[in-house]
DNA sequence: CGTATGCGTAAGATCAACTTATGCTTGATG
DNA sequence: CATCAAGCATAAGTTGATCTTACGCATACG
């Protein structure tokens, strides 16, 4: 019979490249993971890898093999979510990712709620990268984890995770007022086109996020939708910092409607055709394990409580 | 992570029911196994087992358990039969279960054909009960059977067992010539209802397959379904045996087509609206290991070379 | 070209799993 | 009711698998 661990190890090395970094990433030496791999590709009769340069890569043969170890590991998640909620009570720990800066506003109050409504559970909370969520739920470092996606950023699909949404926001355009083409118009102004919105602002500085986010790829895409190719200026993730600098005239940017609460004097704010949506991500067969759904519950009254404010 | 194989010493405790009994088959220790299932129990967090009388019955929590561990290694089997797909050559031993009696038509042919086709594989036959089939199959025992089920006897539903059709023949009501009520008809008499073909053989002594085969459940509950209760003289599995003694008026009894072709004078055969389904079965997710699907093709081929005879 | 990275093998250490030995409870039997 | 066998569980010891450490080799990178 094959060995789950052996073909959670295969998986790994599918989603990560190298053995160092699958060894790095499950708490092994490279030495343990390479000749655990041998013993599975051994079994299984068939090469699995193969050396390329100084990596190695799956065989076809070997992708095969992950598919399966995903399908099981599936299975086997959902097999302790059903224990845990055969187990009456809720407690213990609870590994909660979120995204950068996505921290002051949901998050707080989600952990408020679940606390309320489990005093048991003991949550704990990491800011961790979008792009490094998937990973992190997969080695265990994650239970949970807060994440978004944007318009013109298609979410990647990972079979490995499974997404429950959790809120739709609208994005603003975030200019200051200042600014010689348009007036103010304010929170809310009824919107046209997102290319009649933006392109007054083609030549205008911009204030995206930091390159390599979903942010970052969002703005650029969304303006390049406009017709036009921002300039970039300022670079920086945190929305509080991006409506200062609007508000003084250093550009334009984009944020999420959550934000604009307590924007600065002299920001203007529109309302764009543009969407961000936060979603709440875990293992997939892990749904409905009660930790998880209860984190799910309680993000949903807490962002039912932000959106009354 | 849950580990697969205590979850398989789980499963096989659901089927076989004491401890005593899943250690012989998978030849450990009952000390071995009970250990094993400690610790599978303890990482659950739920009891999984509870002691009744001086045996252990799973928890409903215990056999949802089991539920996901069918998944699981169904799952693994779909995994190592793909990789024994992408092996090419076709070699190895194969473990081959079929019913007693079952042997002398399709079993040879069977092995005839495939030794053709695929001369590195080492076939190895074994007959076995049908009621036990399914255990040597998840014992490892046996990769491959032949199994038969009847009208009237409902084949158990087993998800751990997946099972191709390969022959439906009808059976015969085998006679003695010298009978009081009816005359000998010949083979392939054009039928009348079940009650009116086996009515007038109500009084009459029943030879039957012996007591606990399916062969056996069917013989009872056609005369029951004919509106009779059989009074039952013999009991012997061998149908050679049971034409045998119908032939010199020992009594009635039921044998397939298959056997019909070299019945002793003094037999009269009615053929009967009542069928016998011979099948192949494997594990689940074993239907695509190239020797499986090997096998079933050669037995297919096989049993067209029988009806052409 | 030196240097760092990544993989693999060999040898020793560590830990999990299995067996043997033993005791307890339960159900069957005379 | 006494006796016995079946079945399970625990303790202690052994074995085997798995992991780490140490090292060599090939490859990319500055």
């Amino acid at each position: 019979m094959l060995d789950v661990r052996r073909l959670r190890l295969l998986r790994e090395l599918d989603r990560r490249g190298t053995i160092a970094a699958v060894a790095e990433a499950l708490a092994f030496t490279a030495s343990a993971v390479s000749q655990q791999l041998g013993v599975l590709e051994r079994e299984a009769g068939v090469p699995l890898l193969e050396r390329s340069g100084r990596r190695v890569v799956l065989t076809p043969a070997g992708r095969i093999l992950v598919t399966h170890a995903d399908a099981v590991l599936e299975r086997l998640e959902l097999a302790v979510s059903q224990l845990a909620g055969a187990r009456e009570g809720l407690g213990g720990p609870l590994q909660i990712g979120t995204f950068p800066s996505g921290g002051p506003a949901i998050v707080p109050a989600t952990l408020a709620e679940l606390a309320r409504r489990h005093p048991a559970l003991e949550p704990m909370v990491r800011e961790i990268d979008s792009a490094r969520v998937s990973d992190g739920l997969r080695a265990g470092e994650l239970d949970v984890a807060l994440v978004h996606d944007y318009d013109f950023v298609p979410a990647s699909p990972d079979t490995t995770v499974d997404q429950v949404p959790l809120l739709e926001e609208p994005m603003y355009l975030a200019t200051g007022r200042t600014a010689d083409s348009t007036p103010a118009t304010g929170p809310a102004a009824p919107g046209g086109t997102l290319a009649e919105l933006l392109g007054p602002w083609a030549t205008s500085p911009w204030i995206t996020a930091r390159e390599g986010t979903t942010g970052h790829a969002m703005a650029v895409r969304a303006c390049q939708a406009a017709g036009f190719q921002p300039r970039i200026r300022h670079q920086v993730n945190d929305f509080r910092t991006v409506l200062a600098l609007a508000a003084i005239g250093q550009g334009a940017g984009f944020v999420p409607e959550m934000t604009t609460e307590h924007a600065p004097e002299g920001v203007a704010l529109t309302r764009l055709p543009l969407f961000r949506r936060s979603k709440v991500a875990f293992r997939a067969g892990g749904g409905t394990h009660p930790a998880i759904a209860a984190f799910v519950a309680a993000a949903r009254t807490a962002v039912q409580g932000l959106g009354n404010r």
